[in-house]
DNA sequence: ACTGTCAAGCAGGTTG
DNA sequence: CAACCTGCTTGACAGT
């Protein structure tokens, strides 16, 4: 057991935890700005090269969006959601013949404003915008990506993590989707990554935690021990009881700050404390 | 009915 | 200041 083996992980415990673990793609991407918080990449998934499973649980089916539509009071602007037909050749068509995806166009007073005028033509093209469906019908619907469109995205996901604008539109192109959809599930993606490394690095502290309180658990038995010994033995009682160490491996007793010294009860020039991260398996 | 997932919204911060 | 990001939230949908 030991610190080793739980705590190997090039996590710093301290009063701050720091830990960075950068994705090795980030060298041709577009260099994402300082965040405060703990930047997390899951680097098992973006080192790897891609295969052809998904990683996102995805049903796999396509939907037949039936034609409502509603407007969410909530939001200001509007939330309008409208059928989509599939373009003839692309994704959509490919994934089933019954796949007609819906898309979005919320928010529209706030994002065309966002949007450079380049995205927005290209939003045009890709994604039939009109308040009302060629039914009248008022329609809201949630989009889901087709299989296809997911493989893609997640095989962009593990090339670069965050995606310059030609990068957006020519994806967005190649799925036939708006480049603000790219963008959020890029955006989506990696906060779904971050959380998960968050998780995983939650439970190795929680390991390293135990490991630690299993530790100073034996060592103050051993001061305990030490104490009786002590008491035992007058020998030990002319000297300060801080310039006396036990190797916690070989339980021998000894000075410190006098690594030459033949003699195993030399005095110690300054108190010496066991740190378990600095000194993981007490370097006998 | 409840819960998890995920696309998408907004607010606010950062950067060039 | 525009563009981009993160963090949080909302709402639709699927699975149980």
């Amino acid at each position: 057991m030991g610190l080793d083996d739980a705590c190997n992980t090039g996590l710093v415990l301290g009063l701050g935890f720091s830990s960075t673990l950068e994705t090795p793609s980030k060298a041709n991407n577009q260099t994402p700005k300082k965040s405060p918080c703990l930047k997390f990449e899951q680097t098992a998934t973006a080192a790897t090269s891609f295969e052809p499973s998904l990683t996102l649980g995805l049903s796999g089916e396509s939907y037949q969006v039936t034609a409502t539509k509603k407007i969410d009071v909530n939001k200001g602007g509007g939330y309008l959601h409208h059928h989509e037909e599939p373009a003839a050749g692309d994704l959509y068509s490919q994934a089933s013949p019954h796949s007609a995806v819906s898309s979005f166009s919320s928010g529209r007073v706030k994002r065309e404003r966002d949007l450079s005028s380049e995205e927005v033509e290209v939003e045009k093209n890709s994604s039939r915008v009109s308040d009302e469906d060629e039914d009248g019908v008022n329609a809201r619907k949630k989009l889901r990506l087709t299989k296809e469109q997911s493989a893609l995205l997640e095989e962009s996901f593990k090339q670069h993590s965050t995606l310059n604008p030609k990068q957006k539109q020519a994806l967005a192109r190649q799925l036939n989707l708006r480049p603000r959809q790219v963008e959020v599930w890029f955006q989506n993606r990696r906060a779904r990554t971050k959380l998960k490394q968050t998780e995983v690095d939650c439970e190795l502290l929680k390991k390293c935690c135990e490991t630690l309180t299993d530790e100073n658990r034996r060592l103050q038995k051993e001061l305990q021990e030490l104490k009786a010994l002590k008491l035992a033995q007058p020998f030990y009682m002319h000297m300060p009881a801080a310039t006396l160490t036990m190797c916690p491996s070989c339980e021998r007793i000894g000075g410190v700050g006098d690594g030459n010294s033949k003699n195993p009860f030399s005095i110690a020039s300054k108190p010496h404390f066991y740190n378990p991260f600095t000194n993981p398996s007490a370097a006998c």
